[in-house]
This record gives C-alpha cells, sequence and structure tokens, in this order.
DNA sequence: CTGTGACTTTAAGTCCGTC
DNA sequence: AGACGGACTTAAAGTCACA
C-alpha cells in the first residue's frame, strides 16, 4: 500500500518535508497551525507523518508555506537531500 | 477552503490533470482504476475533480501514470497550458 | 511548544446499479 | 467508455485534555 519511500516517519506517504520548510520560516507548530486554521494536534500529526492528509489539506499547507502544492510531494527531492542517514 | 485556482471542476483542489496523462496512455478510466486497485466509481469522480483525494491515493495514482506525485499537483502549470478558456 | 490517546463527526472510498 | 446515483463501510477530519 505504500507508494513513496519512507524518509521521514512510520507513515510514508503522509510524511512531507514541511517540516522543514516551516522551521525555515522560524514559526512553531502551534502559530502555523493557526495561521492556516487547522488544529495544532492536528498539524503535528501530519508533519510526524501520521496522517493520509488530503489534497484540500495539502493545498492548505502549501498556502501557508507560500510554495506550490508540487513542492510538498517532492519526496524524490526529498531522497536526494537526506540519503537514508541513520548517523549523524 | 478552496486554495487551488478552478481550473478543471467545481472542486479546485481535487482536480488532478491526470485525465490528460491518462489518456495519453490510451487507458480507459475502468482499466486503470482496475491497475491501481481502486474503485472505477470512485475514480471517475476523481477526474472530474469533484473529490478531496487522500495523498495515499495521489501516490498510487501517480505510481499507475508512471509520474512523481507532485506532477500530479501541478495546478499552476496546467494553468500555463489552460488559461481560463471558456469559448472554444 | 509539542506528543499522544480518546473521542465524535464528516467525508473518503467501495460496491452495486442505471443511463 | 464514462457519468451518475444509492447504500454502505472505513478512514480522515477535526477537537480536546493531559502529559
Amino acid at each position: 500500500m505504500a507508494v513513496a519511500p519512507s524518509v521521514y516517519g512510520p507513515r510514508a506517504s503522509t510524511a512531507l518535508p514541511g517540516h522543514q520548510l516551516r522551521k525555515e520560516k522560524g514559526v512553531s507548530q502551534e502559530a502555523f497551525a493557526h495561521q492556516i486554521q487547522i488544529d495544532r494536534s492536528y498539524f503535528g500529526s501530519i508533519e510526524r507523518g501520521e496522517r493520509n492528509v488530503s489534497l484540500d489539506n495539502i493545498c492548505l499547507i502549501a498556502a501557508g508555506l507560500g510554495v506550490p502544492p508540487s513542492e510538498l510531494l517532492r519526496f524524490d527531492a526529498v531522497r536526494d537531500v537526506e540519503p537514508a542517514r541513520v548517523d549523524e
């Protein structure tokens, strides 16, 4: 059932690279979740890759981050940056 | 709530460009849905932009089409190709 | 500020059919 | 081949209290 590679968390395809993007903006989960009007706890579980997010929410998050929705689905690009390093 | 522009159908963010991609492959909705193991009726409604698809299924469809998941979220690129033409 | 578990509501997703 | 509907089951959405 899993399609995308598991770089981030247990649930491969739901782990969005948004974590990095958000942190780069220096915004907390709480603040960001509030900004895009979704529950902070729910957003947290998304970043942890525990949820199978829907397209609407992907777009919502992308908009909040100021990137095109497709940017969040770049599992490939992510792999390029984080080549499955266990030790660091 | 709607985030992405509505080029395809009533539900902006769920309208995937997969329609074009699938047709280019010369596969029917029925055949394709069967291939990736989702309901034909459901897949039809996705292409019509009536559904808020989950990420798992986006990846599933992308895999079936042989493109990276991010390719399906290119609303921007789509707009470039189809600049909101009403008459044609 | 974030993780987690328990929870209710809503929509996703399936399966049958017809036009 | 595809649009569309009804009835149904499952999972996601969304909220909250507490760690």
